[in-house]
RNA sequence: GCCCCGUUAGCUCAAUUGGCAGAGCAACUGACUCUUAAUCAGUAGGUUCGGGGUUCGAUUCCCUGACGGGGCACCA
C-alpha cells in the first residue's frame, strides 16, 4: 500500500474537523433501511416524508454542483442524488471531502431520477465513519460485474471486504445462521436441552482423531482440544437429562481441504430410550427441514448433481454396500481375501488391521464415492466403533451404528449408544491394544466416563452431525472455507518462530 | 507430505523470441446542477512475492523459499 493513498484521506480528516465536522461522530437516527425505503417507494415519493438512511458509499459520480452517489446498507444499495442548493454551500464542501468507503446517513425525500432509478434527494447527511484505506472498486452495469473482487484467498483472510463486495458472500452467512436455528427448532420443539462442555479436556475422546494440545500454566499439566462432544454429553443422560445436545466447536489436527477445518461445528444430540434407526428418522427430518428453509425446495442441484431429499433417504448396511461394489462377503469370506482386494487398488493396510478395518478400509475405497443421494450406511464393524452398542442380530461383529453420505462426503454418524459397562471397559482396552501396535487414532480410556456409565445410563441413540457441512448444501458452497466466515489460512508474512513451530509439530505427528 | 498452476500499481488485468514495465478503474488538479462502469482535460503512482543464478540485458529462463488455488494422501 502505498502511503499517500493513505495520508490522503488522513489529511481530509483534519480539513474535515477545521470545518467542524466529527468525522467518527457516536451515532445516527435512521428511520429506515435501504430496503424498507425500496420498498414502501411509490407511498413515501408521494407522500414527500423525509426519511432517513445510512451506509457505505460505494460509487460516487460528481458532476460539478451536484452528484449521484450509491451507499449499501445490510448489503442492499440505494442512490443518492446530492445538490449544492438542497445541501447548502457549507455541507458540500464537505461532500467534497467524502471518498468511497466511507459511511455516511443522510436525510432526505424520496424521488425518481430521470431514468426512473428510486433514489433519496439529499437535504442533509452526517459523515458517520471516514474510511482512510481505499476499498478495492467494483463496477456494475445492468447486473454485469466489472473488476469483480474474486481472489479467493484475498476473500478468506479480509472477509469483511468480501462481505462489502460481494452480496453473494452476505447470504452464505445467512443461509447459515438459518440452518443452525432451524436445527435448534427441530431439538428445542422436541424437548432438548442444550447445554456446554468443556473444550478443553485432560482426555480427549468421542471420536477417532489426532488432537490439539495446550498448557494450563497452574496446573502445570497438558490439556487437548476437545475432538468430540460425545462423553460429556453422555454424562448428562447418566445424569437425568434424557435429551440434550450441544451445538459448538470442536477440533481435530488433521489436515485442512476443501471438506475439512481444523475447527469445526459439530451438532451432537442424544435420546434417551429410543435406538438408532429412530436417530435416522429424526436426522431425516431435520436435514429436511433445514435444508427446505434455506433452498426453498429439496430436489436441487449441489457439486454437480441433481440431488433430492424430498424422496425417503435409502438405509443399506455396510456390508451390503461393500458386496454390490466388490462381490465380497465381509463377514465371511477369509481375511486374506479382504486384504487381496484392497492391495489390488494399492491401498496400504497398517500392521494392526483386524476384520473391521479391512472392512472399513474396503467401504472407503470402494463404496463412499459412489453415495451421491443421501444415504444411511448402516451397521458397522466394532472394532471401528468403540462407543456403539453391538448389533442386536449380530452381536459378535457389528454394532448399532449410522452414517449419513451425501456426494460421497459423511455428514451424520450415530449410534445406539453403548450402556453396558463391562463391554464399555472391554472395548476400551481393545482400543489401548490397536494404540500399542501403532493405531494412533484409537480412543484414550476414560475412566470417569466408564464411571459414570457404571451407576448406570439409559438406553439412548446418539447423534453427531457436521454443521458446516450442511451448511455447504444448504448455501450451494463447494469448500468448507465457503461457509466458514474466517476460515484457517497461514499467516500471510512468512512463518514467525520456525524452529518451535517446527519441532512442535514434529511431536504431535 | 507429494504433484500441477498461479503471485506485475490501491483494485482488475496486459507486456510478442530474453530488449526502455503498460491500460482501465481508484487517487490527485481542473471543468461539469438528473448521473449510473458518468463524461472531458491533465498529474502522479512499480522491491514485477522474497533470495540466489544464467545473460551485455530477466516480469520472461534455471534453482530455492513464502503465500494462494486445484488435485492426491490422511481424515469427518
Amino acid at each position: 500500500m502505498r502511503p499517500e493513498l493513505i495520508q490522503t484521506r488522513i489529511d481530509k480528516i483534519a480539513l474535515l474537523r477545521e470545518l467542524g465536522v466529527e468525522p467518527y461522530p457516536y451515532r445516527f437516527d435512521r428511520t429506515h433501511t435501504a430496503a424498507e425505503v425500496l420498498e414502501g417507494f411509490e407511498g413515501r415519493e408521494a407522500s414527500g416524508e423525509t426519511v432517513a438512511v445510512a451506509g457505505r458509499i460505494l460509487a460516487l459520480r460528481p458532476m460539478g454542483k451536484a452528484a449521484f452517489a450509491h451507499i449499501q446498507d445490510s448489503g442492499q444499495k440505494i442512490q443518492l442524488y446530492f445538490k449544492k442548493d438542497d445541501v447548502g454551500e457549507d455541507a458540500y464542501k464537505v461532500f467534497k471531502l467524502l471518498d468511497l468507503g466511507d459511511i455516511i446517513g443522510v436525510r432526505g425525500t424520496c424521488i425518481r431520477t430521470r431514468t426512473g432509478e428510486p433514489s433519496i434527494a439529499v437535504q442533509s447527511f452526517d459523515l458517520l465513519s471516514k474510511s482512510i484505506r481505499p476499498l478495492p472498486v467494483v463496477k456494475e452495469k445492468e447486473g454485469q460485474v466489472f473488476d469483480a473482487w474474486q481472489d479467493t484467498g484475498e476473500r478468506y483472510r479480509r472477509r469483511y471486504l468480501d462481505l462489502v463486495l460481494n452480496p453473494e458472500t452476505r447470504r452464505v452467512f445467512q443461509a447459515r445462521a438459518d440452518v443452525i436455528r432451524t436445527l435448534r427448532e427441530s431439538l428445542d420443539s422436541r424437548g432438548f436441552l442444550e447445554v456446554e462442555t468443556p473444550v478443553l479436556q485432560a482426555i480427549y475422546g468421542g471420536a477417532m482423531a489426532r488432537p490439539f494440545m495446550t498448557h494450563h500454566n497452574a496446573l502445570d499439566m497438558p490439556f487437548f482440544l476437545r475432538i468430540a462432544l460425545e462423553l460429556p454429553l453422555k454424562k448428562l443422560l447418566v445424569g437425568g437429562f434424557d435429551r440434550v445436545y450441544e451445538l459448538s466447536r470442536v477440533f481435530r489436527n488433521e489436515g485442512m481441504d476443501r471438506s475439512h477445518n481444523p475447527e469445526f461445528t459439530m451438532l451432537e444430540f442424544y435420546w434417551a430410550y429410543a435406538d438408532y434407526n429412530e436417530a435416522m428418522d429424526l436426522v431425516e427430518t431435520m436435514f429436511r427441514e433445514s435444508l427446505a428453509k434455506a433452498r426453498g425446495s429439496l430436489q436441487f442441484e449441489w457439486n454437480g448433481h441433481a440431488l433430492d431429499f424430498e424422496a425417503p433417504f435409502a438405509r443399506k448396511r455396510m456390508v451390503d454396500l461393500i458386496q454390490e461394489q466388490t462381490g465380497l462377503d465381509v463377514l465371511n469370506d477369509p481375511e486374506d481375501a479382504l486384504r487381496a482386494k484392497l492391495k489390488e487398488r494399492g491401498v496400504k493396510i497398517p500392521e494392526f488391521a483386524e476384520r473391521g478395518h479391512l472392512i472399513e478400509e474396503l467401504f472407503d475405497e470402494f463404496v463412499e464415492e459412489t453415495l451421491i443421494q443421501p444415504t444411511f450406511v448402516t451397521d458397522h464393524p466394532r472394532a471401528i466403533s468403540p462407543l456403539a452398542k453391538v448389533h442386536r442380530k449380530d452381536k459378535e461383529q457389528l454394532v448399532e451404528r449410522y452414517e449419513l453420505f451425501i456426494c460421497g462426503m459423511e455428514f451424520a454418524n450415530a449410534f445406539s449408544e453403548l450402556n453396558d459397562p463391562i463391554d464399555q471397559r472391554q472395548r476400551f482396552e481393545d482400543q489401548a491394544a490397536l494404540r500399542e501396535k501403532g493405531d494412533d487414532e484409537a480412543q484414550v480410556l476414560d475412566e470417569d466416563f466408564l464411571q459414570s456409565v457404571e451407576y448406570g445410563m439409559p438406553p439412548a441413540a446418539g447423534v453427531g452431525i457436521g454443521v458446516d457441512r450442511l451448511v455447504m448444501i444448504a448455501a450451494d458452497g463447494y469448500s468448507l472455507r465457503d461457509v466458514l466466515l474466517f476460515p484457517h489460512m497461514r499467516p500471510e508474512e512468512g512463518r514467525a518462530g520456525d524452529d518451535e513451530e517446527g519441532e512442535a509439530a514434529e511431536e504431535g505427528e
